[in-house]
DNA sequence: AATTTTACCAAGCAACTGCTTGCTAAAAAT
DNA sequence: ATTTTTAGCAAGCAGTTGCTTGGTAAAATT
């Protein structure tokens, strides 16, 4: 527009432009890191990662267009970021579930009822972590693979590892007891995804609870 | 770049210009709709819908950025085009499967192996349309709902009620019987999730055959 | 009191996006 | 032989994208 050649911005006697800033009490302080991953994550799973610009998460939390990379360097890194937090705090949850079930994972000996228990425990947390209101990240992780880069996905399945490794004991004790008559390796894949897929369909406003959904996967997947 | 204020192209004796064109025989007559169609769906699953460019497309089928919209007026549609073609095709393929099947679905009066017959030749008919290669329609549909409008929406769920009304009459049969315990409605949607989530981790250079998920399934649901 | 750090904003750049326009050569229809 | 249709190409427009740069007020540190 102006004609002027030289596009260095005028250095002396800057008066205070635009907006008025706010104080450091008014943006609640500290965290507006977690604020542009939990917009982030929300605006991920509504719109998906490639339809979601920078420009929307900001707007979210009330930053303009530029200031989400003095936080994150990279759209990409925001991403990793918000799959990376919702499995930590994932593993974190389900351990602590675990910890207060009345069964435990280290007893080697022990009833059918109780292993068929210990399943029911696992199932019906993940569907907690998938389906409980503001729980973005995890599906976030699940449908947005693709844009993370090579490195980025090692981590993030190492950490899914992490996650299914407390299933794999269970499916064994279920396989030898013969209340699972299907390949372990198999059966881990096709029940993930019997859960993961209740992302595309559950509505938390319509008939069935998670009660009734892990019940049903329940009486879907165990004999007897 | 050039001082010409008027953009109007000059009219007179424009000889031709750029690239050769490619007679009727070298472009392999008539298809170029779904060749489009086809290109389309290999980049959708592979990046994305929003991560893949009309340009992208075009390139795929040696088209100039442009021409795409004289098949297709929008990409939006073109996605559309891809899920409804893979949809029509699912639906007619699986019509004929159960017509060579060696049960019925007619039949009211069935044993209980033939129901559960007929549960595995639908399993295996779906795992068929999930993941054989060159069939990206499918799951470029159960991945990119999203950008679909309203409209297209709506007869894309009509068409998947049709592929699924087979479905349920065996599905009823096999929870009269006993050979399924979970209610109908969660079960189908349960069972579907296993299958299609196996486009997420299925490898066809792998340990498993379709015939092997097909029998692993079926352990995994049926009883008896 | 002086300095450094934190957490932004304002402006904008270069690349890319979906899509349109004006045109044209070859094939098909008349 | 003439007209119409088909299947494109070349160029480009307007909007959006991720990201960078230069600056700055307030808070924290020294």
């Amino acid at each position: 527009m102006n004609a002027i050649l030289n596009p260095t911005p005028v250095l002396a006697t800057a008066k205070p432009r635009g907006r008025p800033r706010k104080t450091l009490e008014e943006r609640e302080d500290g965290n507006r890191k977690s604020d542009l991953i939990a917009a982030a994550a929300k605006l991920f799973r509504q719109k998906g990662f490639d339809a979601t610009s920078t420009r929307d998460i900001a707007a979210a939390v009330g930053m303009r267009s530029g200031s989400p990379f003095y936080h994150f360097k990279s759209k990409g890194d925001l991403l990793y970021a918000v799959m990376a937090e919702g499995m930590r705090s994932a593993i974190e949850q389900q351990q602590l579930t675990l910890q207060n079930a009345p069964v435990s994972l280290l007893n080697t000996e022990q009833s059918k009822q109780q292993i068929r228990r210990l399943l029911q425990v696992l199932i019906r947390h993940h569907f907690e972590v998938l389906l409980s209101p503001n729980s973005d990240f995890i599906p976030v992780m699940l449908y947005e693979w693709r844009s993370l880069t090579p490195r980025q996905r090692t981590t993030m399945a190492q950490l899914q590892r992490d996650y299914e490794a407390v299933w794999l004991p269970v499916l064994e004790a279920l396989f030898a007891s013969g209340q699972l008559t299907c390949p372990v390796k198999l059966a881990r894949l096709l029940i993930f995804g019997a859960l993961n897929w209740s992302v595309q369909w559950f509505d938390a406003r319509k008939e069935a609870s998670l009660d009734d959904l892990t019940e049903a996967a329940m009486a879907l997947f165990i004999k007897d």
